[in-house]
DNA sequence: CAATGTGTTGAC
DNA sequence: TCAACACATTGG
């Protein structure tokens, strides 16, 4: 009904942001929930028919003693939802506003906290939904919630992972399959460098005017959350697209031999995270069991926990409660920092 | 009936 | 654009 469907983004653009750049606004002037005071409106009291206006922008009061909340696109208001406090009615005003005019535009409260890690990730939030989506959430009063959902979902970092059987596989954050290759003997051997074929290196992975010959460093996550880091270039010589510098010590880990698949994933989200996994011709993921890989392994907090290669029936049999492999990949969403494997 | 939020106007 | 204000509409 409220029909704030204005497409999506892109509208504002240009004009919003300059302008500002300082936090003006009146100061919050403390946190004096209810109690009215100010003696200088002594009229107010006594007429008891106006309303207090709001020191905060985009803030109404209501009759009943609320706060509501707007803000003004093309020409027309869109109701932002009534509060019982002032303050938490301007809070979302800031919102709205940093979703309808960008993220400088004026707000109540928002220059305060100037974080980097967290405003982007409310930036992305934001600008991953529709304004009558935002709107939504404000009139409910759940956009904080939503906002602190998402977040965790952005920073779990998980990988696909299979149950041994390559059937069960736990929600994985988007991605898509970028391209396989299956690696030759020369990929595996002592050349240590990957030849990334033309067409899906040109697709996937453009190297800049630049830095063609320098190459550029490639961050890759792979099934046990660990980064590689690959050195990309093009090699005249050869024509071709490579992997090099770090190359060899995936190899070397996963023991890739002639014929196994790697494959290149990218997470469809904001971040443009890079995955990396193999398998073996036959296809089993990459839990079969090599001589020198009899169990996957994790490294969890400095402690490492072992998986069987069959856990298939584990899992199932707990039966509604949580598995022990969730619980495992729950605690390795948690793990903020990754381990860097060969730091370059 | 109380609360909500729209209609509307005039100031900026 | 914006808030003030009146009041129609909602919803329990």
């Amino acid at each position: 009904m409220m029909d704030a469907s204005s497409t999506d983004d892109l509208s504002t653009t240009t004009e919003t942001a300059s302008t500002v750049a300082a936090p003006v606004n009146t100061p919050p002037a403390i946190g004096s929930g209810g109690s009215v005071v100010l003696d200088l409106e002594v009229g107010v009291e006594a007429e008891s028919r106006k309303l207090p206006s709001s020191r905060f922008k985009g803030v109404v009061p209501q009759p009943n003693g609320r706060w509501g909340a707007q803000i003004y696109e093309k020409h027309q208001r869109v109701w932002l939802g009534t509060f019982n406090e002032e303050h938490e009615a301007a809070k979302a005003y800031d919102t709205a506003v940093q979703r309808f005019r960008g993220r400088d535009a004026v707000t109540n409260f928002k220059p305060l906290p100037a974080d980097t890690e967290e405003a982007s990730l409310e930036a992305s939030f934001l600008n991953s939904h529709s304004k009558a989506e935002i709107v939504d959430m404000l009139r409910k009063h759940t956009y904080n919630d939503e906002l602190e959902q998402s977040k965790r979902n952005s920073s779990s970092r998980k990988t696909l992972f299979t149950d041994g059987f390559g059937s069960g596989q736990l929600s994985v954050n988007a991605r898509e399959q970028l391209f396989e290759k299956t690696v030759t003997p020369s990929d595996v051997g002592k050349l240590n460098r990957l030849v990334i074929p033309k067409q899906h290196a040109e697709k996937h992975f453009p190297l800049q005017i630049g830095n063609t010959s320098k190459g550029v460093l490639l961050h890759f996550e792979d099934v046990g959350m660990k980064v590689w880091r690959f050195r990309y270039s093009y090699w005249n010589s050869s024509q071709s697209y490579v992997l090099t510098k770090g190359w060899s010590r995936f190899v070397k880990e996963k023991n890739l031999q002639a014929g196994d698949i790697v494959s290149f994933q990218r997470s469809t989200g904001p971040d443009k995270q890079l995955y990396i996994d193999w398998k073996t011709k036959t296809g089993s993921g990459n839990t079969n069991s090599r001589p020198t890989q009899p169990v996957q392994m994790f490294r969890l907090f400095g402690v490492d926990i072992f998986s069987a290669n069959n856990t298939h029936g584990v899992d199932r049999a707990c039966n509604g409660k949580r598995s022990n492999m969730e619980m495992v990949l729950l605690g390795l969403e948690r793990c903020k920092k990754q381990k860097i494997v060969d730091p370059l």
